[in-house]
DNA sequence: TCAATAAATGGTAGCGCTAACATTTGTCAA
DNA sequence: TTGACAAATGTTAGCGCTACCATTTATTGA
């Protein structure tokens, strides 16, 4: 049934040391004779010897397993993330679990329970709205947990992400600084996120005294270019007098883009447009698009560090890192004045 | 140390039957009497069990891991194909295990001797380029394997894929058809499937006189947006006579497309531009962009799933999937003639 | 030289589950 | 009513490893 077959006891035996002696030598090689150590690495190379992480993980009561439990894995933003987790962990002995919770609450709920019945090494999950009942889970967790993507009130332990709220707000202030009067924000698929930069969209529309409700547009279906094609021509439809539109991502910004090229419509000067997340292509497009910087591939690759890093036990300096955000202004939103 | 620590004793106690019964309960219900399956069902509930995946690959002697390896996991096709693999795979009691060889033959071998030790329940690799090491491994392998990505000779097991050189020919054809003379081929880092594709479109560029080796880009950086422009560039700048170009990848055409825009160039009519994947935003680009159309999603999709059906005991009908492709003929390559 | 101490190694038990076989209980025909 | 057989359940042993503690061996200072 085994591949290798090779046994703990294989390489004791012909190491002429006990498995106990063998085991330490992987774990904790300072305490192993140097004479031993070397003698042991030789018979594992030549038999092949793999430690079985079921074995291990059953004797010793933790896996080598961390958890990341994501909300969706057809969200671009969330690849990003995982690419920087990948890239940090790929090299260690550590493996990454991926839980997909759909956006829905029980699911992440039901998810939890089963990573952590899995005694997991660390945690990493999505947000800060998790249900009570999962809070409660995570909390009382035997393992280190990173909240990735946003910050918020009550971190449960570590946490790295960025104010949402606050990067629409300075998008949108970048909007009325440029010179745009009566900016629209265009969503798809609505999730806490894009809830919290709606309001900060809302925020600064309000004070300036330009908050209409039929310039916001969201839809339950998911995130495209196609999609922003279609937000941007019901929105030029039905409310002409938009002048620049704070997207919610740059496939929706790409769409809208396209849609004004295709209309014949002057991007930037009758029609403003800022993305969000500022993927690679923005800065090439023609004309370049203004977006909101996130920090997406860092946000995964410091969570897997803080997790690697206590494994070590060594805490992290900040417990809660905020990575910010910049808004990269672009042909765009550069409207003759 | 465990947060429930329930385990199936407890089970067992409460519900006043043997270990024994509970295991086979969840495992193979039929063979447990209503009465009993009720009674346990309700006692797992109430205690919130849940069963220790190390313990069972202990006992059993495999494991609910299903491995992937895949050589990158910054390019796009392959966060498709993992998609469509975690979609089949979500709701069972299966789980995925990533590995990413990065290109690099030897990492390959490694993980996958990593994998066999663990003894999943599946394996799926990139590609047909493995080592003969790695080869042997997997077809002494002692769970059902998928090679996706591609079609090849000799199929270690089963196989999902297209050819990727015929594609090339026929998106190469499709260039000649709609009466460029003269194209060129652009390709970020190159991998075995870029190399047959690029061999594809040598066969019909030499087989219409056609062959200019100074119209055939390719570099060591991966690809994105920004390189399509700097090749674009490249090609405009040293081979002035090309009128149509193969791009790798939809990345590069889309660069291709905005390096044209910026510098005033028609399109279609004094350069054609034809992409690869056929990514959702080629429909929707200004203007729309031809790509030849690949079934990512769909090809992780089939493999999870003939791994998930063999498990199961059913033999696929074909073990070798062609998933073919088509070319989407749009207004990038739609010259005036 | 010899205790006292540290360093290196080993023995024992058990993690939670399931394969394989053993036993008990239920069902049915004669 | 009983034996034959199937269905349901139980018993035993062990998967491969590590925690814990016991033992052996090396090292040191007086």
């Amino acid at each position: 049934m085994k591949s290798t077959g090779v046994t703990i006891a294989d390489v004791a035996r012909e190491a002429g040391v006990s498995p106990m002696t063998v085991s330490r030598s992987l774990r904790e090689p300072a305490r192993v004779s140097a004479k031993s150590r070397e003698r042991i690495a030789e018979v594992i190379e030549r038999l092949g010897y793999v430690p079985d992480p079921a074995a291990r993980a059953l004797a010793a009561g933790r896996t080598n397993v961390i958890g990341v439990i994501i909300p969706s894995v057809t969200n671009n933003v969330f690849s990003d993330v995982m690419r920087g987790i990948y890239g940090v962990i790929e090299n260690s002995p550590w493996q990454v679990q991926l839980g997909n919770s759909r956006y829905v609450a029980e699911t992440e709920e039901a998810l939890t329970r089963t990573f952590l019945s899995q005694r997991p090494a660390g945690l990493i999950v999505s947000g800060v709205d998790q249900t009570r009942k999962t809070r409660e889970l995570l909390i009382n967790a035997p393992c280190r947990v990173v909240q990735i993507m946003e910050l918020g009130e009550a971190p449960i332990d570590m946490m790295v992400g960025f104010s949402h709220r606050e990067a629409a707000r300075v998008a949108t202030q970048h909007l009325f600084d440029k010179g745009y009067r009566r900016p629209a924000f265009l969503a798809a698929r609505v999730d806490p996120r894009t809830k919290r930069r709606m309001a900060g969209f809302e925020d600064v529309v309000r004070t300036a005294g330009a908050f209409d409700p039929s310039r916001i547009l969201a839809t339950s279906a998911p995130s495209s270019a196609a999609l922003g094609r279609t937000l941007m021509a019901e929105l030029l439809d039905n409310a002409p007098e938009t002048d620049s539109v704070l997207c919610n991502n740059d496939d929706l910004a790409l769409g809208a883009l396209f849609e004004c090229l295709h209309r014949g419509i002057d991007v930037p000067n009758a029609i403003g447009i800022c993305g969000f997340n500022d993927l690679e292509m923005m800065a090439v497009a023609y004309p370049t698009i203004t977006s909101v910087k996130t920090y997406r591939e860092e946000m995964g690759r410091i969570a897997a560090t803080m997790i690697l890093e206590t494994l070590k036990g060594i805490e992290p300096e900040e417990p809660v890192v905020d990575l910010g955000f910049d808004v990269m202004s672009r042909q765009s939103t550069a409207k003759l004045l």
